[in-house]
DNA sequence: ACCTGAACACCGTTCAAGT
DNA sequence: ACCTGAACACCGTTCAAGT
């Protein structure tokens, strides 16, 4: 008897997990300050995941679906015409608010083919709006051309790449301004 | 007396690092392995580097400076007007070779002002040939969407980002070519 | 069913002691 | 001067034992 009594539940472990890769960073998650922020002993955690790497890779789901989530909004939100620009904008909003969570989206380990699905799928509303606009054989170079672009501003904005001072905010404009017509040209 | 009796180097012991880096990641460098490798125990190695960190930072150096060696001969080689595609490819080759070295280069401690220095100087080469060839003004936003676009693009790849299959040098030399012209039309 | 203490192997790091 | 063993605090993880 006595059956159940848990003490949390697998939502309530991902979202303390998600609030200390926030705050100080994947690398900086320890099992240890995961249970106590849930008010468990550290081996509780195993019988809800296999191990640290699962959990993270919980938390880096969430971030993803959240991701693919604000670019559909800021899609559905845009003028015609005006959709990739939006969703650049809304991409490079999403990483600035949450660098470190950001950042986990791209450490995944090798071996998860589920999460790499996730990852691609995190950003379909862009290939959406590029297949409706490009010729066919176009649109997955132009899709890698845009993402790559946009993980690496924002990967080094958000890691302290950028150095020389100057308008970041500039140089994301006068970038996205030439990617994009330059996409247009096609 | 018997002063000094040294087993092993400054230089030895971030070669030994490096190649840790370059096979399994920095995450997996430990200082015993390092240790091991160089045949000296763990205490030891703080006689040379402060702590892990500082070691892994020689180790990113190393890398910083190689990567600027690579793009400044890839310029010299270069037939006047391709400098920039040259460099382009030779920054890619060079994070293809050493996924794991070039990603140590990005993933510098917020702490140390003299790293982002160096880090900044790897891509000097680049800075040089857009300040030969633009308007004042767009060099340096110029630099940023070229090297955002680098760097996006070499981490997805070597992190497993690109998952749908198709050519992946095809989408670099669409992306690379569509890039430059849209620099040349500034 | 879920939780726990105790244990194991493994870290980074310090320090007094060796030569 | 450089190296070392021993120690400390901290990990991730396992497991038998509790309710």
């Amino acid at each position: 008897m006595c059956p159940a009594l848990a003490k949390t539940s697998d939502q309530e472990v991902v979202a303390a997990a998600r609030a200390i890769v926030e705050q100080t960073g994947a690398a900086a998650l320890s099992m240890q300050a995961v249970a106590q922020a849930v008010g468990v002993r550290p081996p509780s955690l195993y019988k809800r995941f296999a191990d640290r790497d699962r959990l993270l890779d919980e938390v880096a789901r969430g971030a993803m679906d959240e991701l693919a989530t604000k670019l559909q909004s800021a899609r559905d939100r845009a003028p015609a015409g005006a959709e990739l620009v939006a969703m650049a904008r809304a991409y490079r909003s999403f990483a600035k608010r949450a660098p470190r969570l950001y950042a986990l989206i791209f450490s995944v380990r090798d071996g998860s083919a589920e999460l790499h699905d996730a990852r691609a799928q995190s950003v379909a509303p862009l290939f959406e709006v590029l297949r409706a606009t490009l010729a066919e054989a176009d649109v997955l170079p132009a899709a890698r051309m845009l993402t790559a672009f946009l993980h690496g501003f924002v990967a080094m904005e958000t890691s302290g790449a950028f150095q020389l001072g100057g308008d970041v905010q500039k140089a994301f404009d006068f970038s996205l301004e030439r990617l994009v017509r330059s996409l247009g040209d096609s």
